[in-house]
DNA sequence: ACTTTTTTTTGATGTACATCAAACACTGCT
DNA sequence: AGCAGTGTTTGATGTACATCAAAAAAAAGT
C-alpha cells in the first residue's frame, strides 16, 4: 500500500500551464508574448476545485490570493450587519475573483460556486513579484481591476435608474454576451443561478423576477423552460435597455 | 517687461512635494518611508485647478492620468445611451479618481467639481514605472483600486436592498465620517452637492430625498439649514442602517 | 432693490414593485 | 411510485416611492 502522505495535495497531476490553457486570451495572461506567458505559469501555485454550493472564500477570511476561474460559475455577495444579502456579481471562466480582499487583507464578500467549479490559485505576492518584471502583466492587472470598477458602475446605473423589466433584459443580454465570447450560443443560455439570486443581484424580489420572465415569454421575446432560456428578439431587449420611453 | 512665454504653465510656483503635503497619509504615498516618499513626488507632473461646475474629465476622453484630489469635492457620474444619469460617487481630498479609465484607455464616467478644486496629475505610466521599483507603492495602488471595488459593493447593497431613509442615513454617516478623518467636525457638514445629485447617487427622486431630510429633522435626528447639516443623533441613524426591523 | 432662474419643500395622486397567499413543478429520498 | 422539500409561478392586495403640481426659498442676473 502506498504512503498516502506522499500524495500531492492537488488532485490534478497535469502540470498547470497558462500557455496551453484555452482561456489564456480571456484570463490573466491576456495579450502577453510567448516568453512572458511561460513566466506567468509560476504565479499559479495550484488549482482548487469548489463543489456546487460551497464557498471559495467568505467575507472575513484572510486574503492571500486572487483566483482565476477555469470552469464553473460563481456568485459573489456581500452581507450587511443586519443580514441583508446583496449578490454583487456572477463570474465565469476566465474572470478573476478575490480583488475585494486586497484593501484590508481580508475578504469583503463571499464567493459561492453555483456549479462544480475549478479555479487557479494565484497568491497576490506572486502576481506582484512578476508584475514588477513583466510590465504587460502589471498593466493587465490594473486593467482587470479597472474593468471591475467599470462593471460596478454599470450595476449602479442599473440599480439606481432602471425599472424591473429593463434590469432583467440588461442582465440576460449581458450573460448571453459573455457566454458567447466563451464559445457558447449567442442566443441560448442555461441560468446557473436561482430566481432568488437573480432578484438579489437586480435589487428585485423573486416574484417580480418571475413575472418579468413570464412577460418576456408572453411577448415572444424569449423562451423559458426552467433555467433554460432562449433569446428570440435580442434587439427588442436591447431597445428596452437603451431607449426606455418613460422618465 | 519680462518674457511671458517663459512663465511656467503651472500657476503654482511652489514645488510639488508629496513629502510636505498634509494629505500624504490619506493619499497615494500613504505608508511609505521617507526615502520612498521623495521618489513619489516624481509621479506628479503638475497640478490642475478645476472650477466649480466644470469637468476634470468626461466619459469618452482619452485616459492618461490618475488624479489625487488636493482640495474640493467631485462627483463622478455615468450616463447610459438613453441619457439616464447615475452619480457613482462623491470624492474628496486625498482620494484618487480616474481609475475607471484604465481598462479601455478612455474614461468611462464624468468627473465634475462641485466646488473649486485642485488635483495632482499623475500619469499612469509614471505610477507604474515607480511601482515596479517601490513595492510598497505597488501594493498601495492595488489597495486603492480594491478599496474602490469594496466601496462600490457597499453602494450596490444600498441601492439593492435599503429603503429611502436608510439610504440617506447611510449617506450622511459616510460623508461625515470621511470629513472627520480629514479634520472636520464629526457631527457637522456642509453638503457640496444638490438634493438632485444626492438623489441620483441614492437611486431616489429629489422629492423623496427632501422628504427624508424633513423627516429626520422633525424627529430631531439632524438639523438642516439648506446645505448645512448637523447630526444630532448619530446612533439613531446608525441603528436605522444596521437594524432595519422590517424585511 | 427687483426680476428671473434655479433649487427645495410640501401636498395630492398614481404606480411599480413588494408582500401575502396559494397553487404548481421539479428534485431527491425511501 | 409516493413523499417531503425546495424553487417557481400566478393572483390579490398593500405600500414605498414616483409623479404631478404648486408654493416657498435661495441664488443669480440686471
Amino acid at each position: 500500500m502506498s504512503d498516502l502522505t506522499l500524495q500531492p495535495v492537488n488532485p490534478h497531476p497535469i502540470k498547470i500551464a497558462c500557455a496551453t490553457c484555452n482561456l489564456r486570451e480571456l484570463c490573466l495572461p491576456m495579450g502577453l508574448t510567448k516568453d512572458e506567458l511561460d513566466r506567468v505559469n509560476d504565479v499559479v501555485t495550484n488549482r482548487r476545485t469548489v463543489k456546487r454550493g460551497t464557498s471559495l472564500f467568505h467575507a472575513g477570511d484572510k486574503f492571500f490570493s486572487l483566483y482565476a476561474i477555469r470552469t464553473g460559475v460563481f456568485k459573489t455577495c456581500v452581507t450587511s450587519e443586519d443580514g441583508r444579502e446583496q449578490v454583487t456579481g456572477f463570474q465565469m471562466a476566465g474572470e478573476i475573483i478575490g480583488l475585494d480582499g486586497i484593501v484590508n487583507d481580508h475578504h469583503n464578500c463571499d464567493a459561492i460556486a453555483l456549479e462544480d467549479a475549478e479555479v487557479c490559485v494565484m497568491p497576490l505576492d506572486h502576481i506582484e513579484e512578476l508584475a514588477r518584471e513583466v510590465t504587460a502583466l502589471q498593466r493587465h492587472v490594473h486593467k482587470i481591476m479597472s474593468r471591475e470598477i467599470v462593471r460596478e458602475h454599470g450595476v449602479m446605473l442599473l440599480l439606481g435608474s432602471m425599472r424591473a423589466e429593463e434590469r432583467l433584459a440588461a442582465f440576460l443580454l449581458n450573460l448571453v454576451q459573455r457566454l458567447h465570447i466563451r464559445g457558447f450560443s449567442p442566443s441560448e443560455l442555461v441560468l446557473r443561478m436561482s430566481r432568488e439570486e437573480i432578484g438579489s443581484y437586480l435589487g428585485l424580489k423573486i416574484e417580480t423576477v418571475s413575472r418579468a420572465f413570464s412577460k418576456f415569454a408572453e411577448e415572444g421575446l424569449i423562451e423559458v423552460k426552467q433555467r433554460h432560456v432562449r433569446i428570440l428578439k435580442a434587439d427588442a431587449l436591447t431597445r428596452m435597455v437603451n431607449h426606455s420611453e418613460c422618465r
